[in-house]
DNA sequence: AATGAATGAGAGTTCATTCAT
DNA sequence: TATGAATGAACTCTCATTCAT
């Protein structure tokens, strides 16, 4: 995300956190302008209309996942590496930015047919990746995936779960949640034999 | 000539579609009506108010889910024949039943205090019998449980995750999708040494 | 025009008078609400929208005009004596309902295309019978015609114009205007030589 | 670099095509500005308000109009002659400044009491220009003018309705359409009987 | 139970105008 | 002169809810 404190970016902040709070039809251009610190007309000196702040939301959040998730990925060399980084990742991601990726999460829904396809063609690409990495898994170390499509899903599903729960004042840091999923998905309830 | 519960059931069925369609504030009593047959001022022979509505779709989820999942349960012996049991349901119930089953999990934000008590209860006490059944399996048959309440979580997403992008035209059957899942969670995707 | 007093025809009423004093673009639904003695809201029971009215008034005018100005030329068998009636009627038309006939002059631009075009049609339908009266007086009675279409176009504005000043408490009848108005068309303003 | 006059004059020509346009309620300052190569801030500079701009087209438009028929006038011996000169005028002026004096025929509505009086006290006196030359004609010619006020009304209606929907593209040149109008209202559509 | 006109409180959006830079 | 962010009031339209019939 921009580290640029414009107010265009504080809108943009004040607007996921609404978002999330009340939902995209609930929430309130002129209490997010008094959020943001202007009134209710100046908003669109900002933006075009509602639709395109959250569009902007959802798209600027899944085009930086996208970019994180690949420089995360970069250097690792087994699919193994891959898929806990991702996890690692993406459970971070989406707890620490939390209010972003929920509603990107979310809000599909309201997006209008356009905007609904650029967002949605990027979600596809992510999940695109976690489904190379399980085939990758598949042919060079053995998983045992019966789909990776499928399996795909369920690794994103378990990660962006997360953010519906996790509150950082909890006693579980984040790179435990991680881990405990990455054994759950790894290794399955079933206790390994002996070797 | 219609049965003095089966308007009103209509009117939940339509509500839980358009819920589902548009999400609980874009939804529009005016259009429910008309879609139930009747006219706008019509409704509120039935509902007190737009929010009831709601309630009553997703309070009468809860209910159902935890009483069928209750009756599947019975009889099974192993906690594995219970987890097996219970994600065959919860699948298979969120898809057949999606309307209802995606708006009980969407909409919790758009409750008012008294109702979301009464439905987090019921979602609560859903999780924890899939969280008693993990520790029953950790204890009993030597599960990796890492958290109980973690799994039961990631468990549950996995499951009603199905419902955002199932279709019945599509070429996996209900079964199959509840059979690959029960794989990946209880074996994971490290393959087993051969015993 | 109707002479049903419902309340969807107070609201045209009072809405061709609104839009005459201040146009369409600056009338205020609330205001024209209050008027009709209703609610902002309650407007939009009877329309659709601001445009809708606009439409209606303009339309309903329209097809008023050309009924009633075929019904006054029933009968007529000369072009004199066609001109003379068809004089008579649109400026007695535009004096006594004047705020209808002046929006209908007045607030095209603000027609949406599709409206835009049926009122054009209309309205182009009622040139078209005056230009039809002049072009059989000139071949008929021989009348000196330069150009049909141009001539019917100054007998409209002539007739259309006098709603712009008639004042009905003024000292001239309507009977008189249209005399005045007639003789012009017709003799001009070179005196006859005596015959 | 531009004169000091220049940009202003550049906003007043944009300011008539736009409430020609869309009229003056409709127009909208910050694209007027956009237009004229400023930005919307920058129309105050040289403005006051919205009104001032609407006041200045037409107020210069009238004033401009009289000067020039009076310009026109000078020399002409005979009513006839003035006349032909006045509608000749007339209807070149509308259609070629046809923006100004669209505006300033259709926008009274919208001006502000003072600025309201002022520029109607011109058009009064330019009708009143004409309505002397019918008085002329009446006197000095015999012509048969039934009340000159009421003539006066239709000779300005005529000419400046030709602004409504004249094409400089169409087979008719202006001076074609002045003379047949000239006719009309000279010769009247009645055939003069050979002298 | 049903109707449908009416309510009234917003909501998103527009826009003339201001003003610090 | 010019900019452009900001204002704040106004406006169209929406909609849950009420109620006389």
């Amino acid at each position: 995300m921009a580290s640029l404190s414009s107010r265009r970016e504080i809108i943009l902040q004040e607007a996921a956190h609404m978002f999330r709070e009340k939902g995209y039809r609930s929430a309130n251009l002129r209490e997010l302008a008094k959020r943001a610190g202007i009134q209710g007309g100046s908003i669109y000196h900002h933006f075009a209309s509602k639709q395109e702040i959250l569009f902007q939301v959802m798209d600027d959040t899944m085009s930086d996942m996208l970019a994180q998730l690949n420089a995360r990925l970069e250097g690792a060399e087994t699919a193994a590496e891959k898929l806990r980084r991702m996890m690692h990742f993406h459970i971070e991601y989406v707890v620490t930015g939390s209010d972003r990726t929920y509603v990107t999460d979310d809000e599909l829904r309201n997006l209008e047919p356009m905007n609904y396809q650029q967002v949605v063609q990027k979600r596809d690409r992510y999940q695109k990746t976690v489904e190379d990495i399980l085939a990758a898994g598949q042919t060079e170390e053995g998983w045992q995936v019966v789909d990776p499509k499928l399996y795909a899903r369920a690794v994103i599903k378990v990660c962006a779960g997360v953010a519906s729960w996790y509150r950082p004042t909890g006693e579980l840091r984040i790179a435990q949640v991680a881990e405990a999923y990455i054994h759950l998905l790894c290794a399955g309830l079933l206790p390994r034999p002996v070797l």
